[in-house]
DNA sequence: CCCATGTCAGGGGAACTGACATCG
DNA sequence: CCGATGTCAGTTCCCCTGACATGG
């Protein structure tokens, strides 16, 4: 994680002072900033609390998607699509998880094109121990309550809609 | 940018619905996946809106801060600690702007072991046109009023603060 | 001598483009 | 034949570790 700095006043704070009088008031300008060390913050802590199972974030949330599924096994494509990840990447995902032995790769019974990943019984352990760290660590969130946390996510959910990540349907 | 999914539901909420039937109730964890992908659409829409200017956004940022200065000049160790990044990536973020002229490297006068890195007349120029776009987007944050930039600012602001960004001191 | 500054080499991880084999 | 599914090769980018030369 990055060191502590203590710097003795707000980096993001300051820049947005210099900002108004430069080129005017822009309060996106700050807002994007600070989510962007927020999201540098959490993720150093995050993949922190998973290096001991030798997982990144990323790998995580594939591991703890298969265990959501009724079989453990979910088609390349739907993950992607639910972890919102590109092809690609998908594919470096689940080869480096199959090397951990992890989870395997094996044909779609219902599609000769395409594969499914299927998580292991070892894929399941490290996900029920990895989870009990992180939530534990309130997944590096700890210093908010759970007002604020529902906050965040009801202002995130705006932007996610208005990107197109998926339709609105319920209120 | 990815792709629009135009999922029929959320998927992080739908997550954190069986997460919570799984592991019991994580309020942060549904924030902190909302924070990551927030945070991807915008570096998305970000380096979108620069890639003309063939530049990232980080490069933007040591560019913009550079144009702060009083001489148009800081040592590559400040442009870290402002920005918050690894000493490595400065060298690295510094030498790239410098290859595209936008920056050159002096020695430190006050201090032999020192460089200063120095904006030139086309870094300001390519600044100020860039910031002018990235305005005009209002940086990918348009679906919000200022109420909610600030409650942003201010929710991470703690956060930045709990990880040791800087100390408290304007109220 | 110790320490700070910056650089380089190198590795890990993720994102993306383009091309391709395979199969529906 | 068209298109979807994965894969691979190659690029860019950022992060970090370790080692190092230089100078305070």
């Amino acid at each position: 994680m990055g060191k502590p700095l203590e710097l003795p006043f707000d980096p993001i704070d300051r820049a947005a002072q210099i900002w108004a009088r430069r080129f005017g008031p822009s309060p996106s300008m700050a807002a994007v900033t600070s989510i962007m060390r927020a999201q540098q913050i959490l993720l150093a802590e995050l993949d922190a609390l998973l290096r001991p199972y030798q997982l990144t974030f990323a790998r995580y949330e594939a591991l703890v998607l298969l265990t959501f599924s009724r079989t453990g096994s979910l088609s390349l494509g739907l993950i992607g699509e639910r972890l919102m990840v590109h092809p690609t990447s998908v594919t470096n995902i689940i080869g480096r998880l199959e090397g951990q032995q992890l989870v395997i790769r094996r044909p779609n019974p219902a599609d000769g094109r395409g594969r499914l990943a299927e998580i292991t019984p070892a894929g399941r352990d490290v996900v029920e121990r990895a989870t009990r760290d992180l939530m534990a660590a309130e997944f590096g969130l700890g210093s908010f309550g759970p007002g604020q946390l529902k906050e965040i996510f009801d202002l995130f959910r705006e932007l996610r809609l208005a990107a197109g990540d998926f339709v609105a349907d319920e209120t």
